[in-house]
DNA sequence: TTTTATTTTCAATATTTATTGAAAGTTTAG
DNA sequence: CTAAACTTTCAATAAATATTGAAAATAAAA
C-alpha cells in the first residue's frame, strides 16, 4: 500500500466512523487529514485534497478549533491560514469527550434528574416503576459520570488505563 | 408534572440523544416508551402514542429485539404480539455497547491495525510519522478495546464501577 | 486610501436518512 | 379449506442534514 493510498484510507474510514457516530463526515475527514499530515494545511489544500467546498472546509475547520483539537499556524511571509491538528491521540481523545459530555449528555442528566425528582411521590404501580426506571438511569449516568471528571481533570488517562488494565 | 407529562418528556428526551449519537429517533424513543411502560405494548399502541406509522414502528421494534433489549411477549388469549423492554438498565447499556462496538468499531479497529502495517517500512519522516499518529490511536484503541470486552465477559460491571470510584 | 488576498456567511441545493402506507405475506380461528 | 387478524416488506415520499458557491466582510499590501 503507498502512502497516499494508506492516508486516503485513513481519512474516508475516519469520516465513515464520524458519521456513524453523530460527527459530520467532512469535520472527521477534515480532521483525519490534518492528523495524517506532518504539516500544516492552508483552507485551500483541504478544499482540493477532499474535493470540498470552501464554506465546507471552512465550517469543518472551525468546528475543529472550537473543539480545542486543531490549532492555527501562521506561516511567516504567507498571508493564508494553516492548520494543524493536535497529534497527541489521548489528549484529542479527552477534549472530543469533555465537549461531547458538556454538549449532548449533560443536558439529558439534568433533564433525568428532574423527571426523578418529579415523580418521587407517584403512588400507582405503574407511577412508581417508571420514578425507579428512571431513577436507575439517573444513578447509572451520575456515577459514570463523576468517574469521568476525575479521568479528565487528571489529564492522565495513560497511567488509569494501565492501572485498570493491571486491576481487571 | 403529572405523569403522563414526566414519561413523554422521558420519550422525547430519549429520542433526542439518540439522534445526536448516531441511533435513529424512532428506535430510541420505542425503546423509551417500553421502558416506562410497566405493562406489555402492542404494535398498535406503540403507533398510537409515539404517532408512527406501522411500517416505523414494526421495524422499530425489531431492531430493537435484534439488540436484544426488547422481548416479545405472548398474551394468553390474544393474538397480538406484545412487547417489554429489558429494565435492568445496566444489562441494556452493556448490550448496546456491545453491539455498537462489534458494528461500527471493530471494523475499524481492523482497518487501523491493516494501515498501521502497511507503513510500518516507510522511511520519509512524513511516512513515519503517519504510521506513529495511526499506531498510537490503534494502540490506544486496542488497550481500551480489551478493558471494554473485559468489563462485557464479566457481566459485572456493577462491581467494577464501585471498584473504579473507590480506585480514583 | 485603494486594491488585492483571504476568510466568513448563509440562502439555495443536493444528499442522506427516516417514515409512510398499502400490498404481500403469515398465522390463527372458524 | 377460507376468512379474518395480524405482521412484514419496500417503493415512494418526506424530513433532516450536509454542502455548495457566490456575495459580503475582513485583513493585509501597495
Amino acid at each position: 500500500m503507498k502512502l497516499e493510498e494508506a492516508k486516503q484510507q485513513f481519512i474516508d474510514t475516519w469520516g465513515a466512523l464520524g458519521t456513524e457516530w453523530g460527527i459530520n463526515k467532512s469535520v472527521a475527514q477534515v480532521h483525519a487529514l490534518l492528523l495524517s499530515s506532518s504539516n500544516p494545511i492552508s483552507t485551500d489544500e483541504i478544499m482540493e485534497m477532499l474535493v470540498i467546498s470552501r464554506g465546507n472546509a471552512n465550517m469543518s475547520i472551525r468546528q475543529l478549533i472550537d473543539y480545542g483539537i486543531v490549532y492555527k499556524k501562521h506561516i511567516a511571509g504567507d498571508r493564508k491560514e494553516y492548520f494543524v491538528a493536535e497529534k497527541e491521540v489521548l489528549k484529542w481523545a479527552m477534549k472530543i469527550a469533555i465537549m461531547r459530555k458538556k454538549k449532548e449528555l449533560d443536558p439529558v442528566m439534568d433533564i433525568l434528574k428532574e423527571i426523578t425528582v418529579a415523580t418521587e411521590k407517584e403512588t400507582t404501580d405503574d407511577g412508581k416503576e417508571f420514578h425507579n426506571t428512571v431513577k436507575e438511569i439517573q444513578e447509572l449516568t451520575d456515577q459514570l459520570e463523576k468517574i469521568a471528571n476525575k479521568v479528565f481533570a487528571s489529564n492522565r488517562a495513560d497511567l488509569l488505563i494501565k492501572l485498570f488494565k493491571f486491576i481487571i
